[in-house]
DNA sequence: TCCATAATAT
DNA sequence: GATATTATGG
């Protein structure tokens, strides 16, 4: 729509014609399948959107090529014959950085994620429902806000929240984008009440609260690092970070969370340490100056390591790892999640602890054990218990990513495992030796993630850090696209694929008795029918549970958390000594 | 209800 | 930017 391009374009919004908003969209819907073409054609269309069509990937790439102003959104099948669906959604984003919702009929959730790793900023199950499409602008606004932020066109921002106050959406719909918006506008302003009335109800968005994410953490805390502790302050970390859509606010806010959560970590291990005795000379946690980020030349071997292995992508940032004072990593280990209360035994989690005999101190343990129950991940922890002399850390540490196969390692993860899989389960069952068997599972997310971390090692490491925060880390990637924790983005109801097999059938079927084409009765029935049908089918589930994400399966294909979360841990420690 | 977290206010 | 407060979601 013009309205959309020209004046987000510009970065503001000067016509506040809010009614025309989302119609005018400009939908390019690749997919090889022509009766899904038919399908979305008319459902888009219904929605006043500007739809043109391709039946072929390469097709997609070349108009999307030709004319890059051309469209406003992609929706593309994963499965397709001259190229595959995350290909193209990879191009896309690469050269012309349009929001691609990717589709299909598979709702395997490794699928799904890989759709939103590769960037997609909505994965959608066929059959795909009315009000999805309705809503996809969304996805186009979200982007075209960040970029007019990123302009600092207050004006655009007053005009769009303008707009999106004086648009009541009708529909179903709101969404982050407008609660966004309204956030960064000052809530104040917008009113809660308002929200509540506006969107609320049918948006299946709550609030745009963004999730910080493993990957997300890990870029905040490359860019604290790069930056220097003691210098650090939201609106740098927020360049750092280059999140388009992250604001300083949030930054801000999780700058605080962070701060806190070192303060207070720095206070049991004072209190620790000096009981255990296990400060190192270096520890001087303190010291934000001398505590540069970059790895001391020491250390530099081991952060190469780190480095390759999980951040191919930038190893440019300086891995963090520093913290080789084992004194530190000590802490760290001990600290993550330590507060009394947590503490306690909270879940069945706790048979964990026993099997991990090789967790040494009992705040490794305490530690694991948090994570596990925790829903967050910590900031730093080191969850290899095993590690628990100061040598032993840092080198250790880097060794186990390194070199899976060292038994020190090992233990690690197969300990991380268990969590892992134990959080995802929760499943108090779970011993150590069950959990064990888990480690098959290597091979497989070190094939699939290849490109990004270099074999091995990650997988251990991955596994190691990677406690918590269950459904951050599966719900998030490195999509460029906020993941909020509302279930906007995505679509993860319903992944039953019997009903969707059938409801694709039914839809298909629909669409086929008739001319579609001039059935557009046929298809608003259809749609009703789908919906109800779907509603029932799959809203009985809710949001998906966190369980259902939570498959092993899933772990072992994603990839990005591994590493990432391995990254991290190095990197919260050096934070944490400073 | 409580807790952790993120948003928002100051 | 730091910190306090509030809101949200689990």
């Amino acid at each position: 729509m013009t309205l959309l391009s020209n004046s987000m374009d510009n970065g503001c919004f000067s016509s506040p014609r809010h009614e025309a908003f989302p119609a005018g969209l400009r939908v390019l819907v690749v997919d090889d399948d022509p009766t899904w073409l038919r399908i979305l054609e008319k459902m888009l269309k219904k929605c006043l959107y500007e739809v043109t069509t391709c039946c072929l990937a390469t097709e997609a790439l070349k108009k999307l090529r030709e004319r890059k102003d051309a469209y406003d959104i992609v929706i593309s099948d994963v499965n397709m014959p001259d190229m595959d669906g995350f290909k193209l959604l990879e191009q896309v984003g690469l050269e012309m950085d349009l929001p691609v919702i990717m589709m299909s009929v598979d709702g395997e959730t490794s699928r799904v994620m890989k759709g939103v790793q590769h960037g997609a900023c909505d994965y959608l199950l066929k059959p795909i429902r009315m009000k999805e499409l309705r809503n996809i602008w969304q996805h186009v606004f979200r982007k075209r806000m960040h970029e007019a932020r990123d302009f600092e066109s207050h004006e655009g921002f007053e005009a769009l929240h303008l707009l999106m106050n004086g648009s009541e959406q009708s529909d179903d719909g709101n969404i982050f984008a407008v609660e966004e918006i309204t956030s960064i506008k000052k809530r104040k302003d917008a009113d809660s009440k308002h929200d509540d009335k506006e969107f609320g109800d049918h948006s299946p968005t709550k609030k745009a609260r963004v999730v910080w994410s493993v990957d997300l953490h890990q870029k905040f805390v490359k860019a604290v690092n790069q930056i220097g502790f003691d210098k650090v302050g939201p609106k740098k970390i927020l360049d750092l970070m280059s999140v388009p859509w992250l604001t300083r606010e949030n930054v801000a806010s999780h700058l605080q969370k962070y701060r806190l959560y070192l303060s207070r970590l720095q206070k049991e291990n004072d209190q620790k340490s000096s009981s255990s005795g296990i400060k190192h000379s270096d520890s001087p946690s303190k010291d934000p100056g001398s505590f540069s980020f970059l790895n001391t030349a020491s250390n530099k071997q081991q952060s190469d390591v780190v480095i390759d292995s999980f951040s191919p992508s930038d190893g440019s940032l300086l891995q963090m790892d520093a913290p080789s004072h084992e004194g530190d990593l000590k802490r760290i280990l001990s600290e993550p999640t330590t507060e009394k209360r947590r503490a306690s035994p909270k879940s069945s989690q706790m048979s964990l602890n026993q099997p991990f005999s090789s967790v040494e101190s009992s705040e490794a343990s305490h530690a694991i054990f948090d994570c596990t129950i925790q829903t967050q991940y910590s900031w730093g922890e080191f969850p290899k218990g095993p590690l628990k002399e100061e040598q032993k850390t840092t080198v250790q540490l880097e060794d186990s990513f390194s070199q899976l196969p060292l038994h020190g390692t090992r233990h690690h993860i197969q300990v991380d495992q268990s969590q892992s899989i134990a959080s995802i389960n929760s499943n108090p069952s779970i011993t150590e030796e069950e959990v064990a068997p888990s480690l098959d599972t290597k091979p497989l997310y070190a094939g699939y993630k290849s490109d990004y971390v270099s074999p091995v090692s990650s997988m251990g490491t991955a596994v190691d850090t990677f406690p918590n925060q269950s459904k951050s880390l599966i719900l998030n990637d490195q999509s460029p696209e906020p993941i909020f924790t509302s279930n906007l983005g995505l679509k993860t109801d319903g992944f039953d694929v019997d009903c969707i097999s059938d409801l694709d059938f039914y839809q298909r079927s629909l669409l086929l008795c008739g001319d579609a084409a001039s059935a557009p009765l046929e298809e608003d029935l259809n749609f009703f029918l789908l919906q109800t049908e779907w509603y029932n089918m799959n809203f009985g589930q809710q949001n998906i549970d966190i369980s259902e994400c939570y498959d092993p399966r899933l772990v072992a294909e994603a990839p990005g958390y591994f590493y990432d979360s391995a990254d991290y841990s190095s990197v919260d420690q050096s934070l944490f000594i400073a």
